[in-house]
DNA sequence: CAGTGGTCTAGACCACCAC
DNA sequence: TGGTGGTCTAGACCACTGC
C-alpha cells in the first residue's frame, strides 16, 4: 500500500481510507463493500491486514458482516433516548418502551422472551431486596432491527396476581399498575455503563463483539422511597444518544 | 490449545482464561501478565493468536499495555458520576469538576490544556449559536491517572473581562461567575455517547484504541432558557458510572 | 543487548452464503 | 460450487523498554 502519513500502522490507514469512502459515499448505506481479496489487492497488502481494518470498522458499528455474504455498509440514524420525557410521555401510550421509536416514524415491534417467576440476579436483589421476582424480559426493535434488550424485574409477591405477569398489561404501562397496586413509581434513577456485549447480547442485537453496548439500571421508587422496579437495558452503543435533562437544585440556596 | 469449548475461536477462549486468571488473583492487578511468547508456549498457539487475545481484555480496559515493558493488570475501581449531585455540590468547593474523585479519597489534578479565544466546533456553534467562544480545555486526574477531558465554551463577548479567562476561577466555580454576570445556570441537560477514541484522545487519556468512551454534552441554561455554556466531557468507559435521579414530572399530570 | 509487544505476510483450512 | 469472511500458523522485522 501507498504508504501516506507515517505515523501509522497501515491497518489504520486502511481503516480511515474505508471511513472516509463511507463518508462521502464510494461505500453507500446497505452496500457492500468490497471484498477482502479485492481490498487487498487494490491496495497491495495481505487480506489479514484488511481484515484488521474491518475490524475497527466493525467495533465503531459502521459496518456489519455477514459470513459468506459479505461487508455491508451500515446506515447509522441515531435514536435519542430522553429519560425523563419517556416516562413522562408514558400516559400517552402503553409504557415508555416505544416512545424513542415511534417519533421517527420507524415501526416498533416488542417481542416478549420471557415473563415469569425467577431468581433474581445478585445486583437486581441488591437493589430490591428481594430474590423472589416476575422478570418480563423482552427485545426491542424499529423496522425489524434489535434495538434493545429490556428485562424488567418486580416483586413476586406484589405482582403474582397482578396484569403483569401478562404480555400486554393496559393502557400507561407497567408503572401505571403499579400505581393501581399504590406503589406508583414518583422517583427515578439510572446508572449507565459502557462494556462489551456478552456472546447472548451479540446475537440478540445482532451486534459485533467487539461494538459497546450500554446498560442502563434504571430504578423505580415509590413515594415512600422503596424501589418497586428494576429494568435492565442493553442498548448497542452505536445506535443511540441518552438524554437527561434536569433544573439547578439549588433553588432554596446553599 | 487444548480446545474445551468447542463453539468458540481459540483466542476467544484463551482471552475467557486470561480474564478468569485476572478474575480469581492468579494475575493480579498492577502486575505483570506473562509475555506473549510466554503465552504462546504455555498454550500452545502462536503469538498472533496470545496477541489477538489479549487484544479483547485490552478493549474491555482490563490491561494496559506498555511497549517494550509488557502487559499490565488494571486494577478497575469505578468512579461514580452523579449528574446531579455534582452541580448541587459545586458551592462547597471550586467547581463541579472534582467530586467525585476527591470523595473516593484519591489525590485529584486538573491540568488545563488551553484556555483562550478559539473558534466554536461546528457542534457547540450550533447550541451556543456563536462562533467566537472562549475555551476552556482541561485534563482531570486521579492519583496521577487521567481520567477524563473537559473542554468548556463560553461566548467571548460575555466572558472576554471577566474571571473565566485564567485558570483559577475562584469559589463556586465557573457556573457561580457566570451568575455574577447575571446568568446563572438554572437548567442543564446531557447528551450520552459512546464511540471509540480519537488518536489524541487516545494518547491524553492514555488508553486502547478499542476502549470506548463515554462523549458528555453537558449544556447549562440560563434563567430565560439562553444556553450559556457547552462542556464537552470525554471519559474513558471502563473507569466511570454515570448516574441521573429526577422525580416524576407528572406532579400536576393528567 | 535481550526481551517485550506491534505489525505484516503468504499460505492454509474452515463455515457459511448465494447461485 | 465458487466467493465470502473467520481463524490460525511460522516467520519476520520493527520500536521501545530496562538493565
Amino acid at each position: 500500500m501507498t504508504v501516506i502519513k507515517p505515523g501509522k500502522s497501515q491497518y489504520q490507514q486502511i481503516a480511515d481510507l474505508l471511513q472516509e469512502r463511507i463518508q462521502d459515499g464510494t461505500y453507500a448505506p446497505g452496500t457492500l463493500l468490497p471484498s477482502e481479496p479485492e481490498l487487498s489487492r487494490e491496495l497491495d497488502v495481505s487480506r489479514v491486514t484488511v481484515n484488521k481494518a474491518v475490524t475497527l470498522l466493525r467495533a465503531s458499528g459502521q459496518v456489519k458482516v455477514r459470513r459468506g455474504a459479505g461487508t455491508f455498509v451500515r446506515s447509522l440514524p441515531k435514536l435519542n433516548r430522553d429519560a425523563v420525557a419517556r416516562f413522562a410521555a408514558r400516559n400517552q401510550g402503553t409504557g415508555a418502551g416505544q416512545v424513542e421509536i415511534s417519533k421517527l416514524n420507524l415501526q416498533s415491534r416488542t417481542e416478549y422472551l420471557h415473563i415469569g417467576r425467577v431468581e433474581a440476579p445478585a445486583a437486581v436483589a441488591e437493589i430490591l431486596g428481594e430474590r423472589d421476582v416476575l422478570i418480563r424480559s423482552r427485545r426491542l426493535f424499529a423496522n425489524d432491527e434489535p434495538t434493545q434488550l429490556a428485562d424488567s424485574y418486580y416483586s413476586w409477591a406484589l405482582t403474582k396476581d397482578g396484569p403483569l405477569t401478562a404480555a400486554e398489561v393496559g393502557k400507561g404501562g407497567s408503572y401505571a399498575r403499579l400505581a393501581d397496586l399504590g406503589v406508583g413509581p414518583v422517583r427515578f434513577s439510572e446508572d449507565v455503563n459502557v462494556r462489551m456485549p456478552y456472546d447472548i447480547e451479540r446475537d440478540r442485537l445482532e451486534i459485533e463483539a467487539s461494538a459497546p453496548i450500554f446498560e442502563i439500571t434504571h430504578v423505580a421508587y415509590a413515594a415512600d422511597d422503596r424501589p418497586v422496579s428494576v429494568t435492565i437495558h442493553v442498548m448497542p452503543g452505536h445506535l443511540w444518544t441518552l438524554r437527561y435533562t434536569w433544573d439547578d437544585p439549588q433553588e432554596s440556596g446553599q
